[in-house]
DNA sequence: AAATTAATTTAGATAAGTCTAAATTATAGT
DNA sequence: ACTATAATTTAGACTTATCTAAATTAATTT
């Protein structure tokens, strides 16, 4: 049986190798999980000894198959439980992240798949991540970041890569949600800020934002 | 911030109370919580720096007024989920105990507040136990335990108060669930067993059963 | 009321997870 | 290749919650 902690930090590294080169370092662990580097030096010995990952002292961690195997349960309960929160309870997309935290941690196989198909089996949280499924696989997506979309190309938001509230709220103010329909009228060369066309209305917005933002090309 | 361990304390002296004058002994805590009694002296002693509990060493301990509210608020958090658990993911009312003692202790008001609007405000769980509203307070009930229903007066089941698997199969076995009618047809003088009927068949019972089944009479 | 038994508490130990400060190893700059 | 710096690990301490064994207090029996 893994306790939160020894959970809390297989998802951390699982998160960073999604990034990185498919390993983990000890600040960067540290830092996700907002604590200090000596203790995660000892949670990685423990997870090594129980063969959640593959730790050589002094060179980065990445996840064994176990270790995987059991991050990617977490991100699916995290997940399927965004989705109960925000359609069936009706909270926003920016109100959902602590409780999410607390429910992942909730063990019992059954109730999550019960969950699972309560919901539909969504593949896309309200965040517009991914859900794997109860083998673990994740969904085909082909979305790219909005400041990939080329002058005059339409894309249909399908996620966005932060859940800051302040990034929500703000994505709210310019009327952007998952779903919404985006053309590009204009990139700026001097600075790479989009100009663009939400719902009929002439939006601006910078790089640093536009990356956040998945969308798939219509 | 009360942890886990404090509130399962802090459930058990609730349940303890109820049946016992008010106040619970330190063994007994014990024994509810499969733990050693040294235990529990020891979080005795911390529950009460903390205000939680009325606290004298030798002496038993009850709840304080900020204690029972925090009892209240887990039992109306277990049961919620047991409500949702059951009518919504189809769970049987003997499988969700193990799920509920774990999602009783996630912590957000605001959470618990929507689970008891989505799930339409319900007055007793799946075991017919009673659900106290935001404020704490419980639904008034006159049921009373089967055993002391008289002959020939009909009875409607509206609560078990054990939730013990080996029970609750046995009651199934029977017919006997939430809702179920019951008729009286003779109390056996030397055991006290019954003899009753139920949905036109008649069935027996041994006391001890019946004394867990609750009863409002019609 | 004294003695036995039962209940409760204290003392000291243990395990998980964290921390600070010191030591070690790796990396980068010259 | 050597030194300075950055990253990582170790050592030792602390907290929470638990345990066993011993000590203390309360309750019961005679």
């Amino acid at each position: 049986m893994s306790t939160k902690a020894e959970e809390n930090y297989l998802k951390a590294i699982f998160k960073l190798s999604e990034k990185e080169q498919n390993s983990a370092s000890t600040n960067a662990i540290a830092e996700e999980l907002e604590t200090k580097a000596s203790s995660v030096s000892d949670m990685l010995k423990k997870l090594s000894e129980k063969n959640l990952i593959h730790y050589v002292k002094y060179q980065g961690v990445s996840l064994s198959k176990l270790g995987h195997s059991l991050a990617v349960n977490i991100v699916r309960k995290h997940r399927l439980w965004e989705v109960f929160l925000v359609n069936h309870l009706h909270f926003k997309w920016d109100e959902v992240h602590d409780m999410a935290e607390q429910l992942e941690h909730i063990k019992s196989t059954e109730l999550v798949n019960r969950l699972d198909a309560f919901l539909n089996f969504p593949i896309y949280d309200p965040h517009g991540d991914p859900i794997p499924n109860e083998k673990g696989v994740f969904p085909k997506s082909t979305a790219i970041p909005l400041n990939l979309l080329k002058m005059n190309t339409r894309g249909k938001v399908v996620a966005v890569e932060k859940d800051n509230p302040n990034f929500l709220n703000y994505l709210d103010k310019i009327h952007v949600s998952i779903g919404t329909i985006i053309e590009i009228i204009e990139i700026n060369e001097f600075d790479y800020s989009i100009d663009m066309n939400i719902d009929g209305k002439e939006t601006h917005i910078s790089t640093d934002v536009a990356k956040n933002i998945l969308i798939c090309e219509l």
